[in-house]
DNA sequence: AGGTGCATGATTGGATACAATTTATCAAAC
DNA sequence: GTTTGATAAATTGTATCCAATCATGCACCT
């Protein structure tokens, strides 16, 4: 419902800085049929139909909503969790603004806040563009929930009470509904979102926060490597993990979840470190 | 891109050298500060006037220094880490404004990635603090940190390079004339970096940011739990494990870098899971 | 005297205006 | 036809401005 409109060739803007940085010029060529600025403001077909009045003329006639930084970090981090927005996408911040009907300045907050998280990488006077990790990210990533998750699921498997184990089940619950809805942009960060559960389960706020950042990032990873056919999430070792958890089997349960997390990253395809494109980046650095 | 990745050849790498520069400068010189005007009451009326044509002024004239908002993260960040800016103290926008010299919306930006990383505590229309982390924060931290760290120096151990060894030593040197020269409040931050350069020999991007993370908050936990006498990096944790690095000991390495978590730890008086709010208000009275 | 409400000051929250920078476009020269 | 220079457009970066909010203190009423 967002920006997919007649505007300047915007699709095609999106495509062309995938590759930040070098493949400029390759990105133009494919870009050559986009730039047409005969649809140039008369877009405002969209914003008359939402919240066509300035914010002046809409405070003085009918609030409208207007979200809070968090709600715009919110919602940009959903779709690029749900792949709506992949990696390269530019994050123009007037764009957004309009979108959410506030000024670029809660935009550029929470735009802030998903470089800071890597989520969003910029570039100084271009703008902000979803990340693409490279695979040596992608592999520091997985390290690092291979090193933190199976404790935190031992951790639980320990402590869990009845509700919480009932917490969990009501999550797998939503996946599977998810799964079998045929909703599958869905279930990339409903699985992502298992695992913060754990995390929060465990009681350790840190790692909640590490466990939201290494989601998003998972979740860019998986768009970006994943093997067409691999499923990543698969069928059942989130209940088979919830099993081992409610019969307080820690061992089980911290195995199962580096199993769950290597599967994961076997389906990716990460190649070794070579990244040509990269040592041109480095060169220029 | 990333910009704490060691060994990943990007942008990131000379923005880091440059990073530790300033810092080290920063933490050599103290900085600062003619207070500029004593005249704080003077309204922003006036201000305005003479602010308008400063930027040119300034610029045809005399360059005076704008630092970055990363700068200006950073400079907080140290006096944070230093002790200079204890846990409940105000980071008053404007005032700092008129320190680093720049408008209030680069130290918003600064403020702002401190109150993500939890370092600052925001309330609404009140300002941002200081955090003083509970005591079951603290625990979290460091049961993260006994979760990581081990892990890094084991890596660390099996992989390291001769100049990688030559670079912790020169980093216990520092911390060594640091402690010599009794600078106690250069210790603290030099102790925590030194994680973080392990960190960053272990070549994981992400867990250099976690550790990052994770040791500016072990720096506010020590200023409110710190047992007066206890020496908090005892006196020579870091040397041995280097020298388990040099031997390429694994085992011993992780063993070393866990019981010198847990030292610190110890030495702290974190009380049990009670009265997080109490530790609060007491921090504040 | 003591509590309640209102004015005042200080500070943040948010929006706008403007400057700087980069990219794209186009015309002219070779 | 290709290259090159100038110019325009789009976007970010920064400063300033105004409104909203909270604390403080003073006056006023009981």
């Amino acid at each position: 419902m967002n920006q997919d409109g007649a505007r300047t060739g915007k699709a095609a803007t999106v495509k062309e800085a995938k590759k930040v940085g070098a493949a400029a010029k390759i990105a133009s060529g494919t870009t050559k049929t986009a730039p047409v600025k005969a649809t140039r403001k008369t877009s405002a077909k969209k914003e008359a139909g939402t919240l066509a009045p300035r914010t002046r003329a809409a405070r003085a006639t009918k609030e409208v909503k207007q979200p809070s930084s968090d709600e715009i970090h919110e919602r940009i981090m959903s779709a690029i969790m749900e792949h709506k927005l992949p990696p390269g996408t530019q994050l123009v911040e007037e764009r957004l603004a309009r979108i959410f009907n506030v000024s670029r300045t809660k935009v550029r907050e929470a735009i802030g806040r998903l470089v800071h998280d890597q989520i969003a990488t910029n570039i100084p006077n271009r703008g902000a563009f979803v990340s693409s990790p490279t695979s040596q990210e992608a592999r520091d990533v997985f390290f690092a929930r291979r090193l933190i998750e199976p404790t935190l699921a031992r951790s639980v498997a320990m402590s869990a009470t009845p509700q919480q184990v009932a917490q969990l089940r009501a999550h797998i619950k939503r996946e599977h509904t998810a799964r079998s809805s045929g909703a599958p942009h869905e279930i990339i960060p409903l699985s992502g979102e298992f695992h913060i559960l754990l995390a929060q389960l465990s009681g350790n706020s840190f790692l909640v926060r590490t466990l939201r950042e290494l989601e998003s990032l998972t979740a860019l990873i998986i768009i970006l490597y994943d093997a067409p056919d691999e499923h990543h999430c698969p069928y059942d070792d989130h209940p088979l993990l919830v099993d081992a958890i409610e019969a307080h089997d820690a061992d089980r349960a911290a195995e199962l979840m580096l199993r769950h997390l290597e599967h994961v990253e076997h389906s990716l395809k990460l190649e070794p470190p070579v990244a040509g494109e990269i040592d041109l980046e480095s060169v220029f650095a």
